[in-house]
DNA sequence: TTTTTAATTAATAATATGTTAACTTAATGG
DNA sequence: CCATTAAGTTAACATATTATTAATTAAAAA
């Protein structure tokens, strides 16, 4: 299905460009000229993404961004900061209000569509519902969250469950796992996946990951 | 929750004026028309915004201010300062009496909700509350909040808390911490930001920022 | 200016995490 | 059912990454 954006900006011009590449990438599109605006379209449309302007008249993105994050509807919804290059960025980082990334202007729409598919697939904590037992990942928080107990998790083992994550019930082979967390190139021993599988079960208990013998591993559904 | 704003003026029109932008915006509001009034309201309405007329009879602005700085229970309430007087004397006048803001007259609507806005959103420090031991942060002040203490910290140790603070929880690359703290061009050297996170935990304590091996910093919730 | 404070670097120590190896257990198919 | 192969386990070991400290440089105040 695809993802909703909505553009924020007091720019025509510039709602215009975005608004022409999104929807060239196939993504469902809405447009906004300041912030009461957004927050308006915002709470019927229900976005995936807000692509924000810092500097607009009446409410500034900062503004806005805060309005978004104390809304119980909208506080979820990504939002990405655009803002002009020659602005400071200790303001920015000393203002900033919960946004989940800043993005330069000028930037090219390829590279802007490439930040957003990243944004979009960032936050995606499945959930794994069984019984009623639920083991979640948040990527941005770097956690597994078991029963509600969020758990910090070691580099590779958390790459290692959010692969499996992305895709919950598929059976990755060794083979896929190593080109994936640990790279095309890197070489490792035999039982290197074996022992991270089974920090990972030691952590989140063994129902989760299911072994398929000379197959690979799956999260269970 | 709304928040309360104590309007104080000698002039009745434009307290009803400024009560009737202020409820529209929302906000819970109370009137008092001189300094002595305003006090005994306070102390038990307990706003969290005074809104100050500087030129009142019987007691003035600047006095009243003072007064509620002197006061246990009023000493922490915003107070922006409001006049006609744009010169330089008096607003240092005032702004040495404590308030925290200075709006000269006349002034939009629009213009002074925003203002109203800013002030009010000023310790947006979201709070990180475990057993009871809070830290906070005051942007406008550039201070942290440990436990009810102000403590005030250098341009790059605050930029960098507020950072961590922007998305509680949320791990923080070493490179966002860069682009976003020191600016996408500024070339530092590899240990810069861990001597920052050093002085930030000796300054408030080791459990609050946690490091994620190999990924980057967070903000323990 | 001088003095003080903050920021950065560089060298070293500490530690979490990743990996290996040796061994055990379980599964599978002939 | 046993032989074979794959996966599980454990602990020791290696390494990458971060923490710490002190010294140096830069920036702000006085």
């Amino acid at each position: 299905m695809s993802k909703k954006i909505l553009i924020v900006d007091d720019e025509k011009d510039i709602l215009e460009l975005l608004d022409y590449h999104l929807i060239k990438e196939g993504y469902k599109t809405m447009k906004a000229s300041n912030g009461k605006e957004a927050i308006l379209i915002a709470k019927d449309f229900l976005p995936d993404l807000v692509l924000l302007d810092l500097m607009m008249p009446e409410m500034d993105g900062i503004e806005t961004c805060m309005e978004f994050r104390e809304d119980k509807l909208l506080k979820d919804i990504l939002i990405a900061i655009l803002t002009a290059r020659a602005e400071d960025y200790s303001q920015i980082a000393g203002l900033n209000a919960g946004a989940d990334d800043y993005i330069n202007k000028p930037i090219k729409p390829r590279v802007l569509i490439s930040r957003i598919k990243a944004l979009l697939r960032r936050t995606v904590s499945k959930v794994n519902s069984e019984s009623n037992e639920e083991l979640e990942i948040d990527i941005e928080k770097h956690v597994a969250i078991l029963k509600g107990e969020e758990m910090l998790l070691p580099k590779k083992e958390f790459e290692l469950l959010a692969l499996l994550f992305s895709k919950p019930g598929k059976v990755f082979t060794r083979d896929v796992i190593l080109a994936r967390v640990w790279g095309d190139d890197i070489v490792v021993g035999d039982r290197t996946i074996d022992v991270h599988i089974r920090k990972l079960r030691e952590k989140i208990g063994n129902q989760y990951i299911k072994t398929v013998k000379g197959v690979g591993y799956k999260l269970k559904l």
